[in-house]
DNA sequence: AACAACGTTCCATAATACGGAACAAAAAAT
DNA sequence: ATTTTTTGTTCCGTATTATGGAACGTTGTT
């Protein structure tokens, strides 16, 4: 469980480093990781001959470098995924006009590896690679029903139930009876149980041997996304998508 | 110039995993970086901690993480050039039905910050966020072409001329002569300096002071990208795109 | 059942990272 | 124009931190 120092600290630079796209400077980088000018300048020029930085020529200040993209465009993993799901997503987006995420599990959390914005002038604010619980989120629902059992309770153990809004789900028998719920539904909902005023359906993405290995949602605020919408379009519709794209990825259910 | 070890090392890990999209394991990750066993596994689990690196749950083998994602969807220094030139660089590939680049110059080097394939059997290989020296390469001698005298003078000082092909520019007189040239002619070759077999075209995307802040180029064999071609068809194709994508970013020349 | 390959943990050693201090250079304030 | 502040960089003695061999546990193979 110990850490190597120095590595974790160069990685918090980077990962300060990614709210300032266009640049900061190393005081601003002290003040920030708490961190003595000097161990940030040591750090800063491996980082920089590994080309993971880089400074800026007019301004001197220092930015994330071209290494980070390099590494990000061989994350194939879930690229068959992303690129099977992409265009039924776009097609279900232009047909809804809402904000829709694709989502993965990691570590016991949901991690967002695609967005699909809509073009209403109130988004969501999300970011690729960021991440959430799985207790409070539709999508997250949807992949802890696909679990195994011993997966499933290694997922649930660690949770800690905060409640982010009034309606989020605050204890293991809750979370079990909705998990239930979305298993016999086939989709999921956040009812405002992640962040106020924001509604989610999910809905789960298969592979050929039908394990769900991903889910998408579509979000919204609450006076777009209404129960009646929920009900009388959004349900059909995501559950239409998730099966079209499960049969991309070779499953016959 | 002394580096952080252990940092230093933990990147290469992290350039090594990213060779290997579907897993490494700590045993051949010790092999390729020359470490032991248990260095590794030090580092691994900080990486792992901080999400920079994710375990498959099956086949316990370690891969890049979705951290190294997050941080690149918020490198936006290029993301205004990238998202002006594509559409235009889009249908150029149509056109001409050759691979095209986009580039911009970081420490020295010419970095390929985007791409756009062309649907023929016999393709470039060619990665995002790798690179190239500036002196064998279209879109460098363009880069090469803007600098200020101080700036030329630094990239050029310390270029290390390897005869990559027969044709490669083999001195600093021969490139002062070819910038000229390019300086004159607003376009660039890469007449098979780079690589046996292939020729580039490339062009100059300016920002709204004129300045050059990035090129293109349309590559591929030179049987399809013949002298004859270059001459009646993409001399002229490459510059009317390159002029229309400086004017997407206020360029008024 | 024996063996091999792999991942993980432990620990004494010394190599490595640390940060204060001192310096230089640039910017801001007077 | 002069002082003051802020910023980046270098140095170096200290002790904290990283290191890798060895030993152990686990899994899979012959």
């Amino acid at each position: 469980m110990s850490n190597v120092q120095s590595l974790e600290r160069a990685l918090t630079l980077l990962n300060i480093m990614s709210d300032y796209p266009d640049g900061i400077q190393i005081s601003r980088l002290a003040e920030q990781a708490n961190l003595s000018k000097s161990t940030i300048h040591r750090l800063l020029s491996t980082l920089i001959s590994m080309k993971y930085v880089t400074q800026d020529k007019k301004t001197e200040k220092y930015m994330l470098g071209y290494q980070i993209l390099f590494l990000s465009r061989n994350m194939t993993a879930d690229s068959g995924i992303i690129s099977a799901a992409r265009p039924l997503l776009e097609r279900l987006c232009e047909d809804i006009n809402e904000t829709i995420h694709l989502c993965v599990e990691d570590s016991s959390e949901v991690v967002y590896i695609d967005k699909i914005e809509s073009n209403q002038t109130i988004r969501m604010y999300s970011r690729i690679g960021s991440r959430n619980p799985m207790y409070c989120t539709g999508v997250g629902k949807i992949l802890l029903s696909g679990m195994t059992p011993s997966d499933y309770d290694h997922a649930v153990s660690s949770i800690d139930f905060v409640k982010r809004t009034a309606k989020t789900i605050g204890s293991l028998e809750e979370l079990e009876e909705e998990i239930a719920l979305v298993k016999k539904q086939g989709y999921a909902l956040d009812n405002i149980e992640n962040e106020e005023g924001i509604r989610c359906i999910a809905a789960p993405i298969r592979d050929f041997h039908g394990n769900i290995i991903a889910s998408f949602s579509v979000s919204g605020p609450v006076h777009r996304i209404t129960m009646e919408r929920v009900n009388d379009e959004l349900v059909r519709k995501v559950r239409e998508t998730a099966k079209a794209i499960s049969h991309e990825l070779g499953f016959r259910g």
